[in-house]
DNA sequence: ATAACTCATTACCTTTGCTAACTGCCAGCC
DNA sequence: GGCTGGCAGTTAGCAAAGGTAATGAGTTAT
């Protein structure tokens, strides 16, 4: 219940327009994982692979990724982060959410650590 | 963007049709704050105050809370959790979640404990 | 060669939140 | 005492974001 809390929280006080968090998730995830198939993306997010094909399709619109054939199986759509794209989630990342990053200037370094610590827990949960 | 996954997560993985995770969140919240206006509610769950008046109709209709004029301001309706609501947030507490119960075993002693000690932290964040 | 399966997409619906507008009630001011 | 402004809750209507079911194209297996 916490994390529905804090979930709602953060939806709704992110200043940001520009992108929804799922947007933005979405995009990270490809940042970090290289291009991916959508499914394999939706998966990764915990979201069907129809949600992911409209999250795809608004990044796509935004020119912030692209679709391209999977060279040898053309059944997939590998999503692609363009420069654009990683320009986004930079500057995001520089001004990510002012009110998270103050709300984390309030509390203490210990706490900020277990904060950390207990995010590849959480992922944890996610998966499996 | 972990909190999103896990939220996403918990939604769907939870078997029990019963209620809402958000029905869940408020009746629990009841139950630990006793009688509440449906403003106050709102502010703990971080829900505008339609979308409370709208979860706690829906609670009240199941006969798990019920809304009673407040004794000096008659504007407040104050929230009460009936005998049928404690029997329900009881039951759920035995059987909550079997899926996050498992998840929760596979986990090592320590890493439960970092999870309880990081929950006061996530309420802090989701305040102030 | 065809049947069965898989990935992505489309179409449509539900849930859940929001804002705006409304009602009933309280409080201050004349 | 009676307006006037403000507040709590509700109602109405809308938007976002998820889901399921069905479709189309492409692949694999029989």
């Amino acid at each position: 219940m916490a994390i529905g809390r804090l979930n709602r929280r953060l939806r709704n006080e992110r200043e940001d327009d520009s992108l929804t968090l799922n947007q933005l998730s979405a995009l990270g995830a490809l940042e970090r994982l290289g291009p991916t198939p959508v499914g394999e993306l939706a998966a990764h997010e915990r979201v069907r692979p129809p949600s992911m094909t409209r999250i795809i399709s608004n990044l796509e619109e935004l020119g912030l990724v692209v679709r391209e054939p999977h060279p040898v199986d053309r059944r997939l759509a590998v999503v692609r982060i363009t420069e654009a794209g990683l320009g986004k989630t930079a500057a995001d990342r520089k001004r990510r959410n002012a009110w998270l990053a103050n709300q984390l200037r309030t509390l203490t370094p210990e706490e900020r650590k277990q904060l950390r610590d207990v995010l590849p827990i959480l992922e944890k949960l996610t998966r499996s």
